[in-house]
DNA sequence: CACTTTCAATACAAATCTGTATTCGATACA
DNA sequence: TGTATCGAATACAGATTTGTATTGAAAGTG
């Protein structure tokens, strides 16, 4: 919950963090977020617990860092994306709402975390708020990557609150359903059917 | 996950049943139910764990009971409504929604339970599926139920399954945001536009 | 009322996880 | 290289949960 007083990060803690962090992911993909234990993580690291206490507070701290690092990774994606996309002059809106959307399925293991993770957050009260407060730097971020990516297709957002939140929702909403019913062509098929429903309704073709 | 061998429905043991029910409910929304112990839930009824091994073999399959009552609840007052709306012959699609919205919006707490459980379910083998099968039928009923709905105001669905899929993403994924985010009438406002974005791109009006 | 069946109560048998305090080898630095 | 700091390893001190087997009191039953 509350962050540690961030110690000074020497080469020997750097290591240790980020054994850490990535010894988590495996866990946490493996036994869920809600079941893995400080020792599970640290024994996958190669450390003791005392490594652990040493270097965060708790699991939902360890978590929230790792959120970061990935909410980082992907909107640096989705940038690239988009600009890459801005050499190319006859993309779709399908076209380009497809590739954006390949760089967030592909993970399944890190979304049941995130939606355990969530669970997790939505009782435990401090945390719900810093995920809330997360999620809206996120939004804000990713908003004004796709105000570049609909400028391509000539198009702009009508409501861009209302936009980010409907994006949010259908991107939660269809991976779960992705998840429930793997293998399922029709469900990612359905998914982007869906978010060109929404681009459509919550944005306005631009004359030029 | 397995059910019970159907034991006899005595008096008694329908007693004992119900009471648990009600009581793991009550529980499950205090403390969550990955943190619901069984014997949590027997003391809350009044019982011992014995009572609750000899009627359910799980915390899963208790679960999926109260689910399924819910559910079957939840699908009646629907009905209810769309009937009562078949009665008023000048309802207006924005307010049918928002009449249907009503039904499932008042109980965050089991809101949260269902996540927990969704989250749950997605690591445990045998019972995605099941939800995955009870998500199915569901999504049925509620068509059915729809296709009524829609007639009072003059629409028809286009592709039915694409359909049911999209409005339970969009319920899940804007239900989350309204935990997250409580209090927040923007979020609930947002939640009915998308839902009525969501009708109009995937039904057409029909002429009569 | 016997007499049988049912079912909740007990007894039984284990297996972990958390967080803090202390320690001593490993670094950093001058 | 000597010395001070840092940080991971240990030691410490508790608190619960699960599922099965057995059993005796209460319902059923005729």
């Amino acid at each position: 919950m509350a962050e540690t007083g961030t110690p000074r990060p020497t080469r020997r803690r750097a290591e240790t963090r980020s054994r850490l962090l990535r010894a988590a992911l495996e866990v946490f993909s493996e036994k869920g977020f809600g079941r893995t234990t400080v020792d599970d993580v640290c024994a996958r690291a190669g450390y003791t617990r005392g490594a652990f206490y040493s270097n965060f507070v708790s699991l939902d701290e360890l978590f929230l860092t790792v959120w970061q690092e990935r909410s980082d990774d992907f909107l640096a994606a989705a940038e690239t994306t988009v600009e890459q996309a801005g050499e190319d002059p006859v993309i779709s809106l399908e076209e380009g709402i497809d590739r954006l959307l390949e760089l967030s399925v592909i993970d399944p293991s890190w979304a049941r975390i995130e939606w355990e993770f969530t669970a997790h957050a939505l009782r435990t009260p401090g945390l719900r708020e810093v995920m809330a407060a997360r999620e809206a730097r996120i939004s804000e971020l990713l908003l004004s990557i796709l105000d570049r990516a609909l400028d391509h297709v000539g198009r702009r957002i009508l409501d861009r609150e209302a936009f980010a939140a409907a994006l949010v929702a259908v991107h939660d909403g269809t991976t779960v359903q992705i998840l429930i019913e793997p293998d399922s062509a029709a469900a990612t098929r359905r998914r982007r059917d869906l978010f060109l429903a929404v681009v459509n309704n919550y944005t306005e073709p631009v004359s030029r």
